[in-house]
Parts: structure tokens; sequence; C-alpha cells
DNA sequence: TACTGTGAACCTATTCACAGCA
DNA sequence: TGCTGTGAATAGGTTCACAGTA
């Protein structure tokens, strides 16, 4: 991929979840930001960097332009599956693996993971749960590329460390904890501590 | 607050999550840089914006540092507790009321809404559980500032607007759905798959 | 007319490089 | 020596302004 400003591509991948609930047909840069809050020059200036050059006078074709950003930022589509598997069972992770969010998008949970084998009898799942020692072999076995890290703060760095060593590419970290991780592995925090914080430093400054 | 970057702002509220689970008594930027992936100097920038000059040749105080990054971040001390909300008690907001991560923190989620009667009265919480229609008296009287939005997704603007209309400053946003909020309301969004496309993102660039 | 696409200007953010200090 | 703190240089990101187009 041709490098771009990282700020543009969260946007983008911000902007491809927007078309993807979009009902209208066409959509201009100015609804985008009113949608977004993101001024509408830069909108144009994100979508230029993907090469798309469909946009006319009256607005950009919705579908035309989601399937130029995720050609561009080699988005999945729903239907090539990626593998993730969920570290952590305990009330939060069993959620998310019950919750069915996952269902129509392009991310199949494929194996479920904690340190209690308590846990991994006591839960039923549509995939396979394994004591947490397994995640080096089932991993590699399983083709599986990310992680949702949903254990408690204290065995947070510990399944991180685990979860690298088995070869993921990607880590959703649900824990409060900041994680050390080689360079090979991104992760994304969405720990909802963090996220209230972030928004008392915004509300505040 | 001074003004500065807000790239600076999100980084010195993550590290002061690192900081607050740090066992260590001093730090050094270059072992901030280690556990964070953040370059040591632009480490050490967003500490002087702060206005902090405690460090010294050894390295940082955790908890001096801790301190003035919440002083000046105006961040909440565990003490003094902000009152927040769940909106959408389905499996995944019923965990995260349930799943005890609010419990050590400044945030007190003190009432849940749903707009399906059976739920709000078949679980059961420490706070209040309401119909939604309750949320524009319970939200002010309340003193509730954030929420924390765990509908379903076809459900997402149309609460997010009532979370608006009742006053919340912030929303921490579980959905898939990307908010259109007025300009007095911060959102983060935490979806896990917008956050594992992200990760797509950045993997494949 | 109402939009897109984009060079150029401007502003923000990051890195460098080094003085100052324990 | 090994760190912090920070001005200066560079790179990155955003906004402006306008030509081009349906």
């Amino acid at each position: 991929m041709e490098k771009i400003p990282g700020a543009s591509r969260r946007r983008l991948t911000l902007l491809a979840a927007l078309l993807a609930s979009c009902k209208e047909e066409k959509i201009t840069s100015i609804q985008i930001q009113r949608m977004t809050g993101i001024d509408r020059a830069l909108i144009r200036k994100d979508i230029s960097f993907t090469g798309f050059k469909g946009g006319v006078s009256n607005g950009y074709k919705v579908q035309d332009l989601l399937g130029a950003i995720r050609a561009f930022l080699r988005l999945p589509l729903p239907g090539q599956k990626r593998f993730c598997c969920i570290a952590g069972l305990g009330k939060l992770g069993a959620a998310l693996m019950q919750c069915g969010i996952f269902d129509e998008s392009p991310f199949k949970i494929v194996a479920g993971f904690d340190s209690r084998v308590n846990r991994t009898e006591v839960l039923s799942a549509d995939f396979p749960l394994y004591p947490a020692a397994k995640m080096e072999t089932v991993i590699p076995e399983s083709k599986i590329d990310f992680a949702i890290l949903a254990v408690e703060d204290d065995q947070a760095q510990l399944m991180a460390d685990r979860l690298a060593k088995s070869g993921v590419k990607g880590i959703v970290n649900f824990t409060g904890q900041v994680l050390e991780v080689p360079a090979s592995v991104v992760v994304e925090n969405v720990s909802p501590l963090l996220a209230l914080n972030n928004i008392c430093a915004r509300v505040n400054s």
C-alpha cells in the first residue's frame, strides 16, 4: 500500500464503517462532515489518497466509494473471514463471544482461551474452548491472526506475551493494562476505562 | 488547560494508565519507550507540556509524574467518582455492568437503560435499571456525565440522540455505528469490529 | 450551481541535537 | 555517564482556495 498519513488511514477505516451502514445511494463530503465532524476538505483529501476518482458534482456513489476504500486499505470483506480468538472468558470475554457482533462481519471467532479450566468446561460456544496452555499450538494450527484480550488486568501482559509468541498479528485490548508487544504485533486499545479517561481529558481541555 | 496537541493528550492519558499500574518507584523515558513504543524524546516532550520538572538523571518518580499528569489532564482520581450510565443491557451491556472493571476506578455506574422492559426487570445490579424512556429525567437527576453505549447497531444513533439531549458530555461507543452527535458531546469509539478493521489496515500498510 | 480534486499555504507534531544536571 | 528538558529542524497533517466538471 502506498504510504498515507496514519491519521488518514484511521479516518478512512471509520468512513468505511459509516458507508457500510449508509442507506442512501449517494453521499457528499458535506454530509460526511456532518456525520463525523471531520472537515469536508480533509475527507476529500483522504479519499484522494485511495485513488478513487468517482466523485461527481452531486457526490460519491456510496457502494463504489466503500469498495475503493476497502480495496485500498485491504479491509476484509464479509465473505473473506479472518480468524480470531478470544483470550479470557470471564463475564466480558464470554459476552463478546456470545453477543453476535461478529456474525455478519469479516471476522470469525474460532477459539476461546482461559487459564481457568472450569471456564472452558462450563461455557459453551460454537467453536472450541481451550485452556490457555494450548494457545501456542492452537493459534498457528487454526490460522488465527487476531486476538481479543479480555482477561483480568493482572494477567494481561502475560497473555499478550503468549499471543505474540503464538504469532498473532494484532490484539484488541479490552484490559486496562498498557501492553508491551514486539513491533510485529499491533495493539488497538479499547478499554472502557481508558476511553472514559480520554473523554475526561477531552472534555476538560 | 493550556492547549496541547491532541495526540500528546492521548499519549499522556495512556501514560497515566501505564504509571498507575507500575510497581517500580522510578521510571525513565527509555523504559516508557520500551513499554509503549513511543519515542523517548516525544515522551519527554509530552511530559514537559504538563509543566512537570521532577525528572532527574535517573528518571521520574512514578507517583509524582502520575500526579502531575492527572492534575494537568484533570483526570479523575479513584476517590472522586464520575457518574456514568450504561445504555443497552444486552449480553455486552450486562457484562460490562457486572464484570467489575469500574470497581476500583473513578467511574461509577449509577444507572442502566434498555428499551426492552424485560431486560430491566430480569437483570439485577447494585444500581437501578430503567426503561429507556426515563433517560431524559434520570440522567440530569442522577448527575450522569458519561454513557456507555452498548445497544444494537440499529438503535445506536437513536440512543445517542437521546443521551445527548439528556446532557451527557461523553459517550463510549461500543456499537459499530458511527455516531452523529452535537459538538458538545465527545465520542470514543471502542467497537471491537472497528478495532479489528483498524488492525487490518495497519497490518497491511 | 454544487459538488469534486488538488496544489499551495499553513499549522501541528515528531525528531534531532545538545546544554544542563545529578 | 546517563538521564532530563528544550530550542531548532524536519516531517506530517490540515485547511484554503480555486480550477474543473456534471
